[in-house]
DNA sequence: TTAAAAATATGACATTTGTCATATAAATGG
DNA sequence: CCATTTATATGACAAATGTCATATTTTTAA
């Protein structure tokens, strides 16, 4: 007994790309077999404690990390000194491409929302798949464009839809893409201040619009949790 | 000599690609000689006329549009019917990648801002080029990368700053990027109306930021043309 | 456990921005 | 050229949002 605990615990320590679910979520799923067995060698494994910095703004992030579980913000520091919640970012997906790719310092700041596993695949090992693997180099291009999608609708949100729309969508926003808990709650808990700086507003504003709507009966609030009691109607609010 | 005006005059009709100069400004120029030989033959060329629509919103854009000539917007209909302005294309620009890398309707409608000359590219040539020519993917890559670092910077003003800096950045941006004309005003022309949704906000609020800066001595306006005269102090109230 | 710090909540008020009305100027089409 | 439409401009006011003060609750760390 005592051979095969020597075999499966390296298994477990060094978990290996080709047993890693993850990988099915993001461009990396189109690693051939000898490419990912290769990966796990390159690849550096990290824990990431709730609040803890991945990178900052401005920093050279050498290679792109693939997270195995949590979730991020990515913020990016305005004149006027507010941090602005450019994304969520959460298991399966990736990070640091955009900076890799243009060979430029990171634009946005990576900071954890909850405990996070990532893994650092260094920049050389990622330029090989580019050269050698098309559907690799396919599969981040359409990442990056849906990305810009996304920043394209963002944008025209934060240019005509008032604070009030904005939050509503928001939140359902959260609760489509993060899920609830047992109790109907929000699973992703953003303080008052994390939501007004997704929403672009400020954190006052934002925590009076979540009393009106608690008071209209569109959500309740017990703590940080969040419960969305009248989808449709929060869904009419984001018009 | 009349075999010599036969000989001349189809190569004027046809711009050849090989020849045109502004392909050195996109993706394309990593084009090989043969690859540009093909091009010209695939390639159609199309006049536009200011106001006119390259694509709409929603569209099936089967390729991408190379700008010769002109200056375009990139707009958005919000759900309150307001047309914003994300982006505005140049010559030696590209047009519509991001839709055709997604296999997707475009998200933007493209609209001539003055006379335009236009190429256009078939997807099934583009996806050639994709396939063999890495330096051309890359290229691609990259440009579609910037546009997301500038999305995300445009997103971060619209949400923290005010619409007088925004206006006040606007200008240097217009005068940075399209220059000025002999009587030093601004070269591209924007109605108040293309202003204000560059900037996203109200006509009116626009207007009267226009006048409130001519006021303070830092613009003069002399119908639709705008003369910057302090920049500096322009750039300080831009933040 | 408890004191201190941080986050949430709310009121009062100032400022910014949008909306509607209307006037004036400029562009357009016959 | 003139009449009509469209764009620009401005006033008056309303609505949205930000700021500052302060109270209350929750979290944190000694």
């Amino acid at each position: 007994m005592v051979k095969f605990v020597g075999l499966i615990y390296p298994l477990f320590i060094m978990s290996k790309c080709e047993q890693c679910i993850v990988r099915e979520f993001s461009s990396l799923k189109a690693l051939s077999k000898n490419e990912l067995v290769h990966l796990s060698d390159c690849k550096t494994s990290h824990t990431i404690k709730k609040g803890e910095v991945i990178f900052e703004e401005g920093e050279n992030v050498n290679g792109i990390y693939c997270i195995k579980d949590g979730v991020c913000k990515l913020t990016k520091l305005s004149p006027n000194g507010k941090d602005h919640i450019v994304k969520l970012v959460t298991k399966g997906e990736l990070l640091g491409q955009r900076s890799m790719i243009s060979e430029e310092p990171v634009n946005l700041s990576a900071v954890a929302l909850e405990d996070m596993e990532v893994c650092f695949i260094p920049k050389s090992e990622v330029m090989g798949f580019f050269d050698k693997n098309n559907q690799f180099s396919m599969n981040v291009m359409k990442t990056i464009c849906g990305d810009l999608k996304e920043a394209d609708d963002h944008m025209v949100n934060l240019a005509q839809k008032t604070v009030k729309e904005r939050l509503a969508e928001t939140l359902l926003y959260l609760y489509d893409t993060f899920g609830k808990n047992e109790d109907n709650t929000l699973k992703i808990q953003l303080s008052r201040d994390e939501l007004a700086s997704m929403i672009g507003t400020a954190t006052e504003s934002c925590i009076r619009l979540l009393s009106d709507f608690k008071k209209l009966g569109l959500i309740e609030l017990t703590g940080k949790k969040i419960l969305l009691k009248d989808i449709s109607k929060l869904k009419k609010l984001a018009e």
